[in-house]
DNA sequence: TATTGTTATACTCTATAACTATA
DNA sequence: TATAGTTATAGAGTATAACAATA
């Protein structure tokens, strides 16, 4: 009866999932209305992660190119984040943030991570903590299935350089 | 300095609830054509807590009533639910699974946790266990009334008020 | 030929607002 | 007047496909 009730466990899981959208929805409500919660994305992960190419950003946000291409357009219009030519390759562009972006990106995290702090003011540190930990490691089990037909999580080092596409599978 | 640890921790917090829509994707993507993500968890509800009104389901979904309704006519165009008047009260509708409704929920539901099974083989049970906990508690602090284990709900003379409402706030 | 990035188009999910029919 | 539900419309977010420039 084990595997009946891991069944249901991941029954559960995929209940969770669908219904995660809601918080997301209300994060995403107390973003300024010219930086969609997408665009914010970008701009977190140009800063944890530093410069970086298109190519590489749409792994990060687990996208299509297509749509990082359209946000990082977006956010170049505004002064946020800079596109140069990479220059070891001229198909690329090397996304920098700016200090506007950089300055802005701190208004939105101080947004966002207020609004949790006032919605999780009853948990633990290791609450948290734990969250974080098995949401990461979620993204991970699910994270290079868009190449090989195999996962391996792979406890990430910082570089996130796996052989994934940035096209959509078919 | 805890405070800062505790901030960073919110900030990573948001990042990974930004990108946990890329896992509910996935799991999007196995889904039949003609039943969407969405669809499937009104099947999912209905079967959970029973036969229930328009309301009381976008209450589950956090969702504005509008959007309820619509998957709503959806799946009884299908015949995978009923929608029949609420002899209490002639403005409302009661929601119910049929067989065959029943029937795709449980195809849906192998799709789903077989995925996830694959996905998660090497999470031990109580890592699954674990996550579904804290995702449960984090959607009830952000008030969330869609809980995992719950009864048909008296409603009796309009209130059971707490704070949702299923018309979005301006 | 293959790859990087862009653009055009379409589809899903959601919210807002206006409407109806009851209450 | 207020509430339950419907419909029309608009706005994010995303994927697919066709394309340009470069490798």
């Amino acid at each position: 009866m084990a595997a009946q009730a891991q069944y249901e466990r991941y029954e559960e899981l995929a209940r969770q999932l669908s219904a995660v959208g809601a918080v997301k929805r209300e994060v995403a409500r107390i973003m300024p209305t010219d930086c969609s919660a997408g665009s914010a994305a970008v701009l977190a992960l140009l800063e944890q992660h530093g410069d970086m190419r298109m190519s590489n950003l749409s792994e990060l946000l687990a996208v299509d190119m297509s749509v990082t291409s359209r946000y990082a357009a977006h956010l170049a219009e505004r002064g946020w984040i800079d596109r140069s030519p990479d220059p070891a390759d001229k198909r690329s562009r090397i996304l920098h943030l700016t200090p506007e972006g950089r300055t802005l990106l701190a208004e939105l995290s101080r947004r966002s991570a207020g609004l949790l702090a006032e919605r999780l003011g009853d948990w633990t540190d290791d609450e948290v903590s734990q969250l974080i930990r098995l949401m990461t490691r979620l993204r991970a089990s699910f994270g290079d299935t868009r190449t090989t037909t195999h996962p391996h999580p792979a406890r990430s080092t910082g570089t996130t350089r796996s052989t994934s596409t940035t096209r959509t599978p078919a």
